[in-house]
DNA sequence: AAAGCGTGGAA
DNA sequence: TTTCCAAGCTT
């Protein structure tokens, strides 16, 4: 073949015959499609996330609900705790609306970009991956890999986000029509293991011959992003309410943080900074330790005080007792995951319980 | 359309 | 330790 008319997406293909991860959602190049359910769900659980922490959800997930009617069919709670430690919790409820929609229109996925665009959860990347990788349609797929890629392949100065637009044209531009799938799980393989965010491995990139960036000398310098806002920290308090083995948990609302998730009662650290609000029944209460987390937009302390055994009958509103011994099947996010640790930690250690314990 | 929304791993 | 960041979506 003459290698100068090698287009990107010959060369790129050829690299990823040579090259594809191989997971647990794909199929080897060249090799039918999974099926969408499959496909979908990966898709949706790796927004925003590591290809490391999404194999056991995917794992388990496909285990228990092997079709997509299947996920349809399953309690809230059930998908929602089987979530639970993944983050981003609006895409569990989202799955879920999507899964119902897809079961109310027989089971069987919409197969074109715009209906699948149309489903809870599928913004434009999703809705273009999965027509792509499930439907073998040519379809522009554009995440943070590809925006990377093209970034440094076309030596784009202007910093993202405004560069999006210019950066779905050039995509636009080396898409082929053939193997679109293919094309676009090989442009995330090769932001993911060579053209990364640091030190990106030049010497093993099929691309280097066409790249600007690689050119001019100073590929990971691109692409320039706009400078990112401080952290603020903020105070809060949870309750740890525990009687006759069992601790108090509520459901927190389905909007705003960890929405929809199993939690302690907490005192609001949401809306208020000052981490003084009173606990959902009467003290006294004890100081069980502290835990920090950090979120996407604010890091968290949270004093955890704790009440056992002194309640008569159950505190004020909706919750239910979660016993002790099955506290790890409760589905908590990792905040209170952590929260619960401690307490259990400082029931164990006796007098003085566990107070100024750091969870990590 | 800018901001809200989790988590854990890597450097 | 701190910073960055990973297959984004919703409002």
């Amino acid at each position: 073949m003459d290698a100068s008319r090698d287009t990107i997406s010959d060369l790129l293909l050829d690299w990823y015959d040579r090259n594809a991860r191989v997971l647990p959602w794909r199929a080897a190049p060249g090799t039918p499609a999974p099926e969408p359910y499959r496909v979908w769900l990966s898709e949706v659980m790796l927004q925003q996330t590591t290809v490391a922490a999404v194999k056991d959800y995917f794992a388990r997930f496909t285990a228990r609900w092997p079709q997509v009617t299947d996920l349809a069919a399953a309690a809230d709670e059930e998908v929602m705790a089987a979530w639970a430690g993944l983050g981003y919790y609006a895409r569990a409820r989202n799955l879920l609306a999507c899964a119902r929609a897809v079961a109310a229109r027989g089971g069987a996925f919409p197969d074109t970009e715009d209906e699948l665009r149309a489903l809870p959860g599928l913004g434009a990347y999703t809705a273009a991956a999965v027509a792509a990788i499930a439907f073998g349609r040519r379809a522009v797929v554009v995440d943070a890999n590809v925006e990377r890629v093209v970034s440094r392949l076309f030596a784009l100065e202007e910093p993202l986000p405004g560069s999006r637009p210019a950066i779905r044209a050039l995509a636009d531009t080396i898409t082929p029509d053939k193997r679109a799938g293919d094309f676009a799980q090989a442009m995330m393989d090769l932001g993911a293991t060579v053209c990364t965010a640091r030190a990106p491995r030049c010497l093993l990139c099929p691309l280097a011959g066409p790249c600007k960036a690689r050119a001019q000398g100073e590929p990971e310098r691109l692409p320039v992003k706009a400078a990112k806002k401080a952290k603020p920290t903020r105070q809060g308090r949870a309750f740890w309410i525990e009687r006759d083995d069992h601790v108090w948990l509520v459901r927190r609302p389905d909007k705003g943080m960890l929405g929809g998730m199993r939690a302690l009662p907490d005192d609001g650290w949401i809306a208020r900074s000052d981490g003084s609000g009173e606990g959902p029944v009467a003290g006294p209460w004890e100081s069980a330790g502290r835990v920090g987390h950090v979120f996407t937009h604010f890091a968290l302390e949270l004093s955890l005080q704790v009440h056992v055994g002194r309640l008569a009958g159950d505190p004020p509103g909706e919750g239910e007792w979660w016993p002790l011994d099955r506290i790890d099947e409760a589905g908590l996010p990792t905040l209170f995951a952590k929260a619960a640790r401690l307490a259990l930690a400082g029931a164990g250690a006796g007098a003085g319980a566990g107070a100024g314990a750091e969870a990590a």
